[in-house]
DNA sequence: TACTGTAGAGAACGATCGTTCTCAGCGCAA
DNA sequence: TTGCGCTGAGAACGATCGTTCTCTACAGTA
């Protein structure tokens, strides 16, 4: 059972890895089999078809960001740090290697409009950021729009920084933020 | 001659539609026939390639692209006012029946990383953008950073309103817009 | 009227996709 | 030992992809 739960993480991973690389379309099962060592069968034995080892990468891939933001904040004494902890988590992102952009967006962009649960999926963990950064604004005492501003920023960083390649996205996007904040907090 | 022309706009008009509207992967060649109204024949002999469609596509849309922010800024007689002119122009895309998300960025989630040349058009067009709005942000005289800002907060309001749905990510974007603005000028 | 060149319609090809099926091999109860 | 159930490896299937080929119809010329 232990050797099922561990199978079934091993193809998410591989999927998950293999998709961002490459895209949703361009990778086969076959190749998903191969990355992930199983056999075919059991790969069909865990998910049904396609569609959903697709939901459950996207599933898994909330559950590492939700991680990641949370990881960056703990750090962060105050609302306003945990704010801005936002963007030095994202700063730190873009840099890493295999940095390809957000996975929701581009998954969103290859076939939202042809697979509704992809699309609500991908509208759900922006929705959950959004209210993520809306409750942190609220701590602060600033008015609701600043949340609206700031989310913005973080998207707009990771589509910029993924496909222009500059990582510096994040620190422009941060300091952006910290105007914004300010303004929100003097008025 | 004029007749190729119109044909070849129709075969590009038709796949940049369908592409647009269900992915690239998603659209055969044969649809793209049907969608133009041409022969396969014709359609191999105007383009090589699928591939040398889908970037002939993608530089149509930055002409369109640049035409509408151009259109946006015409009416607009301060620096200032071009530069707010950019999300009222996106505002009204957002709002448009078929709006699906930045196609640059759709594309280049989708098989960005598996073709270059994909890659390359998408990157250059959004240093392009970044560069107009730099060249804006100079005339007012505000430090250059405030345009790599301002890019950033156009950006994400383009996947914001295509992922969430919600067309008043420009109008987010525009008070952003003008509380950076008005800081940088100030100081 | 016969000949030639061109273009349209779509059949055909090889590759690859998601998915299912076959079959040999193995652990295990009786 | 015999029979049974399960599994892994991968062959096979039908669909669809990008691309090419065939064949027919016809416009223009002598």
């Amino acid at each position: 059972m232990s050797e099922v739960a561990t199978e079934h993480n091993r193809i998410v991973d591989a999927a998950a890895r293999l998709f961002y690389e490459r895209g949703i379309h361009a990778v086969g099962m076959d190749a998903i089999r191969t990355e992930a060592g199983v056999s075919l069968k059991r790969l069909y034995g865990e998910f049904a078809s396609k569609d959903e080892l697709i939901a459950e990468v996207l599933r898994r891939r909330t559950e590492i960001w939700d991680a990641g933001i949370a990881a960056a904040a703990a750090s962060a004494a105050t609302p306003r740090e945990r704010l801005l902890a936002i963007y030095d988590f994202l700063d730190g992102w873009f840099r890493t290697d295999d940095f390809r952009g957000c996975g929701f967006i581009n998954a969103f962009g290859e076939l939202g409009a042809g697979s509704p649960a992809v699309a609500e999926i991908a509208r759900a963990q922006k929705e959950r950021f959004q209210r993520y950064v809306g409750r942190l604004v609220r701590e602060l005492g600033a008015p609701e729009q600043l949340g609206d501003q700031l989310a913005l920023l973080a998207e707009g960083a990771q589509t910029t920084a993924a496909i222009s390649g500059r990582p510096d996205a994040a620190s422009h996007a941060r300091a952006a933020a910290v105007t914004l904040i300010d303004v929100a907090l003097a008025a």
